[in-house]
DNA sequence: AAATAGTTTGACCAAATGGTCAGGAACACG
DNA sequence: CGTGTTCCTGACCATTTGGTCAAACTATTT
């Protein structure tokens, strides 16, 4: 089990070994990522990882509750008084600029949910589920009083999810094809995605 | 190296290796799959797996290659020369058509792309780069010509990639939150989908 | 039926991998 | 300084896993 004590080295050390994890984990998937390459790449031995957390599983959990809140920020900041379209919009580019800054996050999330999610099933259909219900309710609220456009508000918050981890997830593949120097197509993203949304969600 | 004869029990047993590979490949990702397993649940030893095929990379790249070109038959499908809105929507709706019909393919790739694409890199800067580069001008073309509004025709085709996809890349997630039962909410994401782009690609 | 070609398997192997453990080194503190 | 606690490591282990091989078994052909 994890030691007891708080210590400037074990803070240090634990934060350094998530965060590499998190490179790790994102980059091969949880089976396909080893102790000794996250050892190694963190700098220390493997006994010596074993000594902050309990194994492989223990931190690879770690890793997925501590980041889920974060990630559904972006969502809880949705507000329920804003007016409608800014604020759909609004969450469409926080939610595309958690990609750019938390891609890692992303993939991780994504490697985790493609394979089944087997780790995570509780979150989705727990607290997930829950917020999720919530804005729905707050987005078809718009709908009915005819401030947005009648769109189905699930799937609307679907295809947000969908569009902007995107560019996380399949980073390499957007790359190979548009072949940008640095994250300069995010704009263009931005500039794309908030002008699909504020086309389909406005009365015309 | 695979035999080279092509006799009916070769072809059985390639077919059946094969579509056991898929489904555990995409359950599962490469390294989390094993010979044993996909042996096992194709009814074969593992040696006798290893008699039709050199290894466990081969049955994956012959997965990856053989079933990319269906996987990008609706976009070839686009046609310049239709209605613009009509072929964009009609390109959406087939390809959320294949990832209810073909939901292990999608999550094939999707595993594969997200951990790097180390294996695929050469087909998504080739021929799925120039299918792309192709049909974006086709798209391009109707945006100069005024016959759907001005968007960014990569970050369409990226949009609608997402979109779709994330109907069987994320499919526990998506039922996670809908509950439903069969693929009913498929039909509600036709709807939803046909009406987003619909409305974003029309004029007025 | 004999010969040939194709198919299947049990036994085996080397490497990789998650994890353990006893003891040593570094540190904190009275 | 001495002593208890925290931190770190080399050596080791059991299991898993991709892959091999010789031998046996089953078609197919002549």
């Amino acid at each position: 089990m994890a030691p007891s004590p708080n210590t400037r080295i074990q803070q240090k050390n634990r934060a350094t070994i998530l965060d590499t994890a998190l490179e790790v984990f994102s980059a091969n998937g949880f089976r396909g990522s080893t102790l000794d390459q996250i050892a190694s790449a963190a700098g220390l031995s493997k006994p010596n990882l074993l000594y902050y957390f309990a194994g492989k599983e223990a931190i690879h959990a770690e890793l997925l509750t501590s980041l889920l809140d974060t990630w559904l920020d972006p969502l809880r900041a949705l507000d329920a008084n804003g007016d409608p379209v800014d604020e759909i919009t609004g969450y469409v580019l926080r939610k595309l600029e958690m990609s750019r800054a938390f891609p890692r996050e992303s993939r991780l999330f994504a490697n985790e949910i493609v394979q089944g999610a087997l780790r995570m099933i509780d979150e989705i259909t727990g607290p997930l589920k829950t917020l999720v219900d919530e804005k729905a309710a707050v987005i078809r609220g718009w709908s009915e009083a005819g401030k947005i456009a009648d769109l189905d508000p699930y799937h609307l918050i679907f295809s947000i999810w969908a569009t902007t981890q995107h560019y996380a997830d399949f980073e390499v593949q957007v790359r190979g094809i548009l072949r940008p120097e640095g994250d300069g197509h995010l704009d263009d993203a931005a500039d794309f995605l908030s002008t699909l949304y504020r086309r389909a969600l406005s009365h015309g």
